[in-house]
DNA sequence: AATAACCTTGACGTACGCGTTAGATTCTGG
DNA sequence: CCAGAATCTAACGCGTACGTCAAGGTTATT
């Protein structure tokens, strides 16, 4: 065989635009290592894979991997509270593609709710610290203020000195 | 001996306002073996000790676990991190003791100059800290919206049909 | 002086988030 | 068709941030 061939058991969405994991461990800085860890935690949904085994990566996939690393080094979740939050986002896409099937309304409804609630959490999380970091850049800049002073200080002493 | 008495090594200020372990745990919410912890890592100051051994704290103390609380639970910081920040704050009360004193003025400047320097990086990674959430709120926000307007198309149903 | 309540220093254990081989398999270029 | 690069699974290792005994010593109370 000349070409390369997807997977019977999982094949990718249908284009030419997959990556393998050197690829996408490359353009998020992140290892394989990682990623595979990812998907064993359930962070990452198991990717289409070759034949082979190897596994093949959209670009959605990329970016939940970026997403992933902001939400844990800039904002110091834990990969359970991601996780939380990426299934919220998986119920998310579930909600859409019932959207136009004749589900049962209330318990559509009931879903909705529930997402609404998740996501009202994360927004009070994200609040408290946006607070506490406001809090923290004032108290920083305070300091700074007061370095700053002491500096101008000596410098007026340099110049009365100097005369 | 009918009054505690403290050791002579480290004795504390001079006030009767201390505390030992166990009440530091209760009011800040974390375990003795943390506040031991801490010591070991040098985020808190080897506190002054009763004669038998008892650590004392003082409110100063007090409040440093809080603060060390907050970066890192709330703002992700390690404890590496924060020690960084903890010796910073420890070279700023040092500056403010040598404020007085003669100390070769060249030698304040580039200790001043090392505290600002330090303290806009911490600035810094508070700001991006600050723009991502920023960000992340937003995007939170919009899905909030989607939900609602899920929410409503449903009454609007609801309504038509019971008509 | 006995006893409870609190504290001490080890020292080993644990959960998280990967790092690091190891050995086999697969893919690509010549 | 085969060398060499990339990937696979499995499994043990490691740094961080503590938890959890164990075996005592200290302080307060009675």
């Amino acid at each position: 065989m000349a070409q390369k061939r997807t997977a019977g058991a999982t094949p990718p969405p249908q284009a030419e635009a997959y990556l393998q994991i050197g690829e996408v461990a490359e353009r998020t800085g992140v290892t394989q290592r990682t990623l595979r860890f990812y998907e064993e935690k359930g962070l990452l949904k198991p990717p289409s894979r070759l034949e082979g085994g190897f596994r093949l990566y959209s670009e959605d996939d990329v970016k939940r991997v970026e997403q992933i690393k902001r939400l844990q080094t800039l904002l110091g979740f834990t990969l359970a509270d991601i996780k939380e939050m990426v299934e919220a986002e998986a119920l998310k896409m579930q909600l859409h593609a019932e959207y136009r099937k004749d589900a049962e309304i209330s318990e559509r409804r009931a879903k909705i709710a529930k997402a609404i609630e998740v996501t009202e959490r994360q927004v009070a999380v994200v609040d408290q610290k946006l607070a506490s970091l406001g809090d923290m850049k004032a108290s920083l800049e305070q300091k700074l203020s007061t370095y700053r002073g002491w500096v101008a200080q000596l410098d007026e002493k340099a110049a009365a000195g100097s005369q």
